[in-house]
RNA sequence: CGCGGGGUGGAGCAGUUCGGUAGCUCGCCGGGCUCAUAACCCGGAGGUCACAGGUUCAAAUCCUGUCCCCGCAA
């Protein structure tokens, strides 16, 4: 079929290829414009403007489907379109180009984690598995039929931007089988049915750690927001990012937010009991073993998050 | 020219204010103790102090410029 590929993030890439791989044709790719990355703002194209590029095809860059860029897609005159993580709504308007809609490839169970972080919060809610779900793009978030699920397990030390690259490769299988069971006619929607549960986007308060709440809780949440936003904590009043972290139900007297730096282990009292530090990072510095950054600090006694 | 932190043996740091022959905690190599060890003891290797100029009898340290890394902000 010809498909509009739309999507922005390396997590979209490994679908754009499943679909050139299964035969289609990309009439173009929709992508979000070049934005100014890091410290110095260089202007950088997405992922996938990269890609697309690299392999010739038509590339589309708009940061909301206006009339300019709903004519630019009218014109790819696609039957259908593939959508994956694109980062921007679809007006009801454009959804009506492509004579099979648009298909969103989405990382979860629907309805379970309806938004634009799915990935993050199944692992922070603590499920122990999750999926892909591909489905027909309407006018409400996330909510059209469904035509195709596959799940995954969550392993118990997987962090979102771990679990988000397993999922964006057999994810990307399954939104091939998806358009291609549409162009043959054999797929129809099935309304979602279940617990509705939403997923918004994280911002940087939601790495911040609160260490009087539980350990489980703790190291569900750090891994969550692992890499994005990351997770974080305060030390003599600078932020201290921080890696994953190990349950160590076998420490019971440390109070929350107290380290406690042993030879080969850096331990931190929580709710419940210990946590072990594996990865920090402190401000102007690089992410580092834990107990490297114990090593060497002047005065070890007395360590106390914030 | 957005703000800020930083580049010192393999790792993490101190030393820079008040220039004067490189330190701490580890790691590594060799030896010892031990039933044994990530513990302990003894010995050892390893650094043009990011780079380039300048000032000075003398620069990791003062002055100028450059490169690189990181946090924030976007």
């Amino acid at each position: 079929m010809k498909v509009l590929f739309a999507g922005t993030p390396a997590v979209a890439l490994p679908s754009l290829e499943a679909l050139r791989a299964a035969g289609h044709d990309i009439v173009a790719v929709l992508t979000r414009p070049d934005a100014h990355l890091g410290r110095k703002r260089v202007l950088t194209p997405s992922p996938v403007a990269a890609h697309a590029e690299e392999l010739g095809l038509p590339v589309i860059k708009a940061d909301k489907i206006d009339a300019e860029a709903a004519a630019a897609i009218a014109a790819a005159a696609p039957d259908v379109a593939a959508i994956v993580a694109y980062g921007a709504l679809i007006p009801e308007s454009a959804l009506k180009i492509p004579e099979h809609g648009w298909i969103n490839l989405h990382f979860s169970l629907l309805p379970a984690w309806r938004g634009a972080a799915p990935v993050q919060h199944s692992i922070i809610n603590g499920d122990e598995v999750t999926g892909a779900s591909t489905f027909l793009l309407e006018k409400g978030l996330d909510t059209g039929p469904i035509y195709g699920t596959m799940t995954e397990t969550i392993g118990a030390g997987d962090t979102s931007a771990a679990l988000l690259e397993r999922l964006s490769h057999s994810g990307a299988v399954l939104l091939a089988q998806t358009i291609d069971g549409i162009g043959a006619g054999m797929l129809s929607g099935v309304p979602q049915q279940g617990e509705i549960s939403l997923a918004p986007k994280l911002g940087l308060e939601d790495g911040h750690v609160d260490w009087e709440t539980p350990a489980l809780a703790i190291n569900r949440r750090v891994r969550g927001v692992t890499t994005e936003p990351g997770a974080w904590t305060m030390l003599a009043g600078q932020r201290f990012k921080l890696g994953p972290v190990l349950l160590r139900a076998d420490v019971t007297d440390l109070a929350p937010a107290t380290l406690r730096i042993e030879a080969k282990t850096v331990l931190v009292g929580t709710g419940s009991h210990a946590v072990e530090l594996v990865d920090v990072q402190p401000s102007g510095k690089k992410l580092m073993k834990a107990t490297d950054w114990a090593r060497g600090l002047a005065n070890k006694e007395d360590v106390v998050f914030e």
